[in-house]
DNA sequence: CATGAATGAGAGTTCATTCAT
DNA sequence: GATGAATGAACTCTCATTCAT
C-alpha cells in the first residue's frame, strides 16, 4: 500500500514535470525566451505559477530543462534509426529526414539554444553545446566507420562535413519555411534531403545514388528536352 | 544661404540618423533584440533617448532600419567583389570568405532577423525576408552565369546549391565560435572558407582548384552548354 | 496502558513544540522576523512545514512564542541569581552580568520585540510588554528591597534607574559588537558589566566598590604629577 | 535665461529628491524597513514608482538616504545646541532633550538602523555605524572638553559615559511610550530628559543642580583644579 | 497527527515610450 | 528639433498558508 502510494506519488510529480517541460516547450517555441511568459507557461501546463519554481529553479533552468529533454529526445531517435541501418549513405539519407524533420517541426527549440552562441562567455552555454556535441557524435560515428570502411572519403576534416551537413539541412528548412508551405511535410522532408543528400553524399565520395550512370542515355534526354523547348517556342510564337 | 543651411541641416540629420543606426547595430549585435536597452543604443549614438523616437517609431523600427543597413552593405560589397572577378570558382570563393568575414564578426545581427522567421505569422518578416533575397541574388546570379558558361553544374536546383552554400557557411562559423577562436580572425576565414569551398565546389560541377583542363571531353561540355542554353529559353517562358 | 500511552503521546508533542520554538528562535535570531522563512524554521525544527501550522496558528504567533519562552526563561534565571545573593550591590552586578550575557549572544531576539512598539497601536504588543514588565519587575524588587534597607537612595523614581539601568546595559551591547569582538564574551561581559555598573551603582546610592577612600594620597599623587608636567614644560623651553 | 531654466530645473529635482526621501522616511517609520511598499512611499512622495528607481538605486539604498539625512539633522541640530551653550552640565541637558525630542517623535527611524547591526557581516551597514559615530561624536567632544575643564571626572572611559547617556535615553523613551503618552510629548521631554540627567549629571562628576555651594570645600576644588589645569598642560604638550 | 506539494497574491524592479520644456 | 525626467504596465520570483493524502 504505502509502496503504491510511493509509486503513484512519484509518478504524479514526474508527470507534472513533463507537463511542465512540454508547456515550457510549447510557449518557448512560439514566443521565444525573452518573449515567454512564465505566466503563460504555467497555463499551458496547467499548473501555478509559483510550482514551476518548486521543479525548476528559474525561467532559465527552464529554458535549459526543455533543450535537454529535447536533445535527448533527438539524439536517441537517431541513434536508433543508424543502428537500423548499415549502409553509410542509407544511414546519412536517414540521419538527414530525422534532422529536417525535427527541424520543421520544432525550429525553434533549435533555435532556441543558438542565440547563446553569440556570447560566448555565458558559462551555462556549455551545457547546451555539449548536448549539441552528444547528438552530432551519432553522425561523426557514421562518418567514420563509413571511412574505415571505405565508403567515405577520409580526406576532408570530419567537422566540416558535419558542418556542411547540419548547415545545409538546417538552411535549407528555412528557405523552404520561408518559401511558404506549399506542399505537405512529409514530402518536403523527402524532397529536401533528397536533394541535399544528392549533392553531399558525392561530395563525400558516396555515389548519391547508383541511379542511371552517365553515358548515352543523357544525349537522349537532352535531345527530348530540346524538342521540348522547341514545341514550346512554337507556341509562343 | 538658405540652401546651404538646409543642405546643412539634411546632412546633419542624416549624419544622426547613420549615428543611431551604428549606435543600435552595436548594441543588438552585444545583446539581441531583448536584451537590447534603449537607453544604451541612444548613448552609444551620443543622442538623447528620446531623440531615437523622432527618427524611428519604435525599437523595433530601429532593429529593421540596422538590418536594412546591413543588408544593404553586405550585398554591395558582395556585388562588387563579384564584378571584380570573373571565373565562377573565383567569385564564390570570394562570396565565401566576404560571407564569413561578416559572419563572425557581426554573428549577432544575422540571426536576429531569423528568430522572427519562427513565427510566420509575423507580417513584418517579409521585409527582412526579401532584404535576404536581394543579398543571395548575388550568388544566384554567380551561379546561373556559371551555368550558362558551362562551369557549373546545371542539374540540380539552385537553391539546394544555396542552401548547402550558406547553410555550410554559418554553421562552420558557429562550430568555429564554440570551439574557441584559437587562430586569428583572418587567418580562421581564410581557412574555414577553403575547407568548405573544397567540398562545395567539386560538387558543384567545379574543380577544386586544378580546375577542369581542356581536353578531349569537348561532347560532354557541348552537351552542357546545350543543356543550360535550355534552361534559360524554359525560363524565358 | 492507555495512561502510559497518553502520557507518552503529550510528551511527544511537547518535544515537537520545544523543538518548533528553539528552531523558531534560531531562525528569528539569524534573518529577523521577516527575514526568518518557515520552510527554514520547519527544517532547524525537523518536522514538515505544515505540521508547524498544527501547533501554531502562523509565524506571528510562533514569535510570539518564542519571545515568550525567552523572556520566561529570563525571568527565571534572573530570579534564581537574585535569590541566591543577598547584598543589594551584588544583585545588581549580577543582574547586569545575567543580562549582558543574554544580550550579546541573542541579540536579536530582544530586539524583535521591539520594533513593535513603534507601531503602538497593534494590539498584540502589550503581550510582549507583559513579558518585558514581568522580567525588569526582578529587577525592581531587587531595588526597593534596597531600599527599604536603607542601601540603596530612594529619592529617584524606580523607572529612571530602570532605564539607566536596562538602557546603558543594551546600549553597550551594541557599541560593544559595533567596535567587533576583539575579546572572548566571557571577559567582554565581565568588564562591560563592571565599568556600567561602576557608574550606575554610585548613583543609586551604593558605593560603586569600597575602592580607595580618598584621601591625602591623592594631594601626593597630585604634586607628583605637577611636578612632572613641570619637568616637560622646562624641556620644551 | 538658460541660467534660470538649469537652477529651476535643477532645484525641482531636489524637491523631488527630498519629497521622496521624506516619503520613505515616513513610510519606513510606519511600516520598518520590510513592512515598507515602494508603491506606497512612490505614492507619498507624489511620483510614479519607476521614479524612485531614477533617484535611488533600490529599496534599500532610499533607507541609507532616509538615514544619512536623518542623522545629519540630528548631528546639525545638536552640533548647534552645544555651540550655543558653554557649561557642559547645560550642554549635556540640551543633548538630552534634544535627542529625546527626536526619539519621541521619530523613534522608528533610530530602529532602522538598528536591527542591521546584529548581522554584523553585512557591509553596508558601516555606512550607518558612522552615522552615528559622527552624531555622538559631539557627545564626545563635549565630555572631553568638560574633562579638560575640570566639570567632569576623567576617571572613567568615555564609552562607558556615552552608552550610559543614550542607553538611559533611548530606553526611557520606549518605556515613556510603553506606558502610554499621558502627557503632551514637550512635557515629557522635559520631564524624562530631567530625571535621567539627574542621575547621569552627578555620576559624571558634575553636581546634578545644586551645584556644590563654595565652602571650606575650597581646597578640594583647587586640588580639582590645579589637575585639570595639569592635564591640559599635557596635552598641550 | 503529519506531510509537503500546491497555491497565488503581492513584492521589487525594469524599460519602452511620452511629453513638457 | 532635441532633451531626459517621468511614467506605469508588465515582468519574474518569493513565501506564508492550505489541504489532499
Amino acid at each position: 500500500m504505502p509502496e503504491t502510494n510511493t509509486q503513484t506519488r512519484r509518478q504524479r510529480l514526474e508527470a507534472r514535470e513533463d507537463a511542465i517541460i512540454q508547456g515550457a516547450h510549447a510557449e518557448f517555441v512560439a514566443s521565444g525566451f525573452d518573449g515567454a511568459k512564465v505566466a503563460d507557461i504555467a497555463r499551458r501546463a496547467g499548473v501555478a505559477e509559483g510550482t514551476l519554481y518548486l521543479y525548476f529553479r528559474n525561467k532559465r533552468a527552464l529554458l535549459a530543462a526543455v533543450i535537454e529533454a529535447f536533445y535527448g529526445k533527438l539524439t536517441e531517435t537517431a541513434e536508433q534509426g543508424v543502428m537500423e541501418r548499415s549502409e553509410t549513405a542509407e544511414r546519412l539519407r536517414f540521419l538527414a529526414r530525422h534532422h529536417l524533420g525535427y527541424c520543421l517541426n520544432e525550429w525553434g527549440i533549435l533555435s532556441l539554444a543558438v542565440p547563446a552562441w553569440s556570447r560566448v562567455t555565458e558559462y551555462r552555454d556549455s551545457e547546451f553545446i555539449e548536448l549539441n556535441r552528444t547528438y552530432v557524435g551519432v553522425f561523426d560515428r557514421v562518418i567514420r566507420e563509413g571511412i574505415s570502411r571505405g565508403e567515405v572519403n577520409g580526406e576532408m576534416p570530419l567537422h566540416v562535413m558535419r558542418d556542411l551537413f547540419y548547415g545545409g539541412l538546417e538552411y535549407s528548412t528555412r528557405s523552404y519555411m520561408v518559401r511558404g508551405q506549399d506542399m505537405d511535410d512529409e514530402q518536403a522532408i523527402d524532397r529536401l534531403s533528397g536533394q541535399i543528400m544528392a549533392m553531399i553524399l558525392p561530395a563525400f565520395g558516396l555515389a548519391g545514388k547508383p541511379q542511371s550512370e552517365p553515358g548515352e542515355d543523357e544525349i537522349g534526354q537532352l535531345a527530348q528536352r530540346l524538342e521540348n523547348a522547341v514545341d514550346r517556342l512554337e507556341q509562343l510564337k
